[in-house]
DNA sequence: TTATATTGCGTTAACGTACACGTAATGCGA
DNA sequence: TCGCATTACGTGTACGTTAACGCAATATAA
C-alpha cells in the first residue's frame, strides 16, 4: 500500500546513458540538448511515470514566487474581505517553505483611483501571479488584458469578467445562489405570500441573483407575487423610508430577500418598526449579519466560504506556479445555508 | 512581506560553539549531550525562533509513518463510508512525499467478528497512528485503551467514546445537528403540524439527535406535537407497515425526521403511498438519498462533510506525527443543509 | 594500575534536485 | 587546413537536515 518505488532523475539518467545534468535540462526545458537525446529522455520519463520530488526541488532552488493580491480592503461598512484575506494568510503559512511570497494591494470599495494606484504598485513588485477582485470592471478588464499579454497567471476571486479569460475563477454561481434562496422562501412561506427582492447598492450588480431567484418560481409554475426594489443609498434612514413605503403599499409582503450583505440594515429596520412576521434572507456572515442571525431577525444567510475562497486562490496559483499542475477554470464554492442553529460551526470549518 | 531570514541548525551550531550534530541531537531529544550544552542550545533555538525546514528534514530522513484506518466498509445498503475514504486518499496523495503510508482495515457494519479480525490485522502492521470509527463500543473501548497504553495517537472519526480519551475527534455534534433539523421543520411547517421522529436501525444509537431535536422546541416554548418511533428492521416492507400504521393513527403528521441515512427508504414509501404533503428531512448525501433529494421527495439532507472528515483525519495525524504540531481535541464539522438547489456544489467543494 | 565502558561531541555521507561551470565534440568560415 | 564559435553534455557544489560513524575524554571495573 503506497510502497511504490519512486524513480528520480538519477535513474532516468542511467537508463538514457546521459548525466543527470542533461536530464535536468530536459525537464526544465532549457537549451543545450540535442533533439535525439531529448526525445529519448522524455520517453523514459514517460515510461517511469517520473514524479519530481517537490521537496528536493524546492530545497535546491532558491526561486521565489511572488503573488500579488488585488482586493478591496475591509471597511467599517462590511468586514467581508477579512475572511478571504484570512484564508490567504493561512495558505501562505502552509506553503511559505515553497518560496511563495504574497503582496497585498488593498483598494477602497468606492474609489476607482485607489484601484488604479494599487495596480501601479502591483506592477512594481514584478509578481509571478495575481489574484483579482474585478469590481471596477473597465479598469479590471484592461488590467487582465495586460496580465494576459505578459503571460501572468491570474485568478478571479468572488466575481469575474465574462469577456476576459483568466487562469481560474473562484467564487459562486450567482444564478443558482438566487434559486436556492427562492426555494427557502418557498418552503417557509405560505403559497401566496409576497416576496420583496431588495438590491441595496449604488451599483446595479446583482442581476443574476434576481434572475435565478425568479427562475425558480417560473420553473415551478408558481404564481407567487414578487416585487423588486433598487435602493441606491446605503444609509439607514433612506432605506427605512423606502421600505416603509413599500410595506404600506404591499401589505402582503411576508418575505424580504436582500441580495447582498446589507441585509443586517433591513433586519434592524424590521425590528425597529416591529415587523417580526417578515421572513428575511440575505448574504454573508459579516459581524453585523451574525448579530441579527443570532437574534432571529435574519432567518437565513447564504454564504460561499469566503475564507476558503482566499485559501483556494493562493493554492491555485501555487499549484500552477510551483507544482506546474493543471488548474480548473471554474471553481464554484458551495451554497451554504446558515441559521442561528449552525453558524457556530461554520467559522471552524473554514479554518481548515 | 515575508522575507524573514530563516536560521538553520548551522547558525545555531555556530552561535553555541558546537557542531550541527550536537544541535541535531538536542532537537531530536536524543542522548549524548551534556545538560549544559543542551540548555545553551535550547536557549539559542528559542532566541532565533528556529523553525525546522520540513523539506530538508523529510529529504534527509527515511522515516516512514504508518497510519492504520479502522472504519466500516461501504456496503450496498449505504455508501456513506466511501466519502471519508476518498478524503483520506486525497490527503495521502498530498503528503506521500512526507513518508506517510496508510493501511485500510475495513470491517463489516454488522459483524463484530470482522471488527476484531481487523484489529488483529492492524496490530501486525505496527502503525504509528490510528483512525477509528468506534461502532462496536465495547471492543473499541478496549482497543483505544490498548492504543493509549502503547502511546499510539488515535483519532476518532464520525463518532467517539466519551469515556476514552484520544488525540482528537473529528465528526459532528449530534445534539446541535438535531436542533438544526428542528428549526428547519419549524420554519417550513405550520404551527401545530405533528412531526414524526423515526430511528430506523437495529441499534439504538441516535439518542442525542432526538434530544437536540426536542430541546429546540422546549427552549422555544413550543407545544408542537412530536412522536417517536423506533423501527428495528431495515427492510422496505417492514418499515412501510410501521409507517402506514402510524400515519393512520396520527393523521396530523406533516413532517418525518429520519435520524440517519435510511431516509431514502421513507421517502420511497411516502412516494409509493402518495403522501406528497409530508416534509422529509434526513442525513447524508448517499446515492439513494441524492436521488430522492433531486426528485423533491426528500426536502433537506443534513451532512457533515464526510469526505473532509477523512481528509482531516489523516491530516491531523500527519500534523501530530510529522510536524510535531499540537492538535485540537474536538474538531466539529459544520452542519451543512442540502437541498436539490445546492447539492451539486457540495461534492465539488469536498474535492478540495 | 590497566582494560573497558560510557559520555560528549565532531565529521561526513547521504536525500533528490538545481544550476553554474567546465570541457569535449561539432559546425562553420576562410 | 586552422581557428573560433557553438552545441551538447558531464561534473561538482549547494540546499538544510538526518543519522551513522569515529574519536577523544572521562568514568568504571578489574
Amino acid at each position: 500500500m503506497g510502497k511504490q518505488q519512486n524513480y528520480g532523475i538519477r535513474e532516468i539518467a542511467k537508463r538514457a546513458n546521459v548525466s543527470i545534468g542533461t536530464v535536468d535540462r530536459v525537464i526544465h526545458k532549457r537549451k543545450g540538448v540535442s533533439e535525439k537525446t531529448r526525445l529519448k529522455i522524455l520517453k523514459i520519463i514517460e515510461e517511469l511515470d517520473y514524479q519530481p520530488n517537490v521537496l528536493a526541488s524546492r530545497l535546491a532552488s532558491k526561486k521565489i514566487y511572488r503573488i500579488g493580491v488585488l482586493v478591496p480592503s475591509a471597511s467599517k461598512e462590511t468586514d467581508f474581505w477579512n475572511a478571504p484575506i484570512k484564508g490567504m494568510k493561512r495558505a501562505a503559512e502552509e506553503i511559505k517553505q515553497y518560496g511563495v511570497e504574497i503582496y497585498y494591494c488593498f483598494f477602497q470599495l468606492h474609489s476607482r483611483d485607489s484601484f488604479l494606484t494599487q495596480i501601479d504598485y502591483l506592477w512594481k513588485k514584478e509578481v509571478h501571479g495575481v489574484i483579482l477582485s474585478p469590481l471596477f470592471k473597465e479598469d479590471a478588464r484592461q488590467f487582465v488584458a495586460d496580465c494576459n499579454k505578459r503571460k501572468l497567471p491570474l485568478v478571479y476571486i468572488d466575481s469575474y469578467l465574462e469577456d476576459q479569460k483568466a487562469l481560474s475563477y473562484i467564487g459562486f454561481n450567482l444564478n443558482d445562489s438566487g434559486r436556492q434562496v427562492a426555494q427557502l422562501f418557498d418552503f417557509c412561506l405560505n403559497g401566496k405570500d409576497k416576496i420583496l427582492v431588495a438590491n441595496i447598492s449604488w451599483k446595479i450588480d446583482d442581476f443574476h441573483i434576481e434572475q435565478g431567484f425568479r427562475s425558480y418560481f417560473i420553473d415551478k409554475g408558481s404564481t407567487r407575487p414578487i416585487i423588486k426594489v433598487d435602493i441606491r443609498h446605503t444609509d439607514y434612514a433612506y432605506i427605512k423610508d423606502s421600505l416603509q413605503n413599500l410595506l404600506k403599499e404591499h401589505t402582503d409582503i411576508k418575505g424580504i430577500f436582500v441580495t447582498n450583505s446589507r441585509v443586517n440594515i433591513v433586519a434592524k429596520i424590521m425590528e425597529d418598526i416591529g415587523r417580526k412576521d417578515i421572513f428575511i434572507i440575505g448574504y454573508d456572515m459579516t459581524e453585523e449579519n451574525l448579530k441579527h442571525l443570532k437574534k432571529g431577525t435574519i432567518h437565513f444567510l447564504i454564504c460561499h466560504k469566503p475564507e476558503f475562497q482566499g485559501y483556494q486562490g493562493i493554492m491555485t496559483l501555487y499549484q500552477y506556479l510551483v507544482l506546474g499542475a493543471d488548474v480548473k477554470e471554474m471553481q464554484y464554492m458551495p451554497i451554504d445555508i446558515l441559521t442561528n442553529q449552525n453558524y457556530q460551526y461554520y467559522q471552524i470549518s473554514n479554518e481548515l
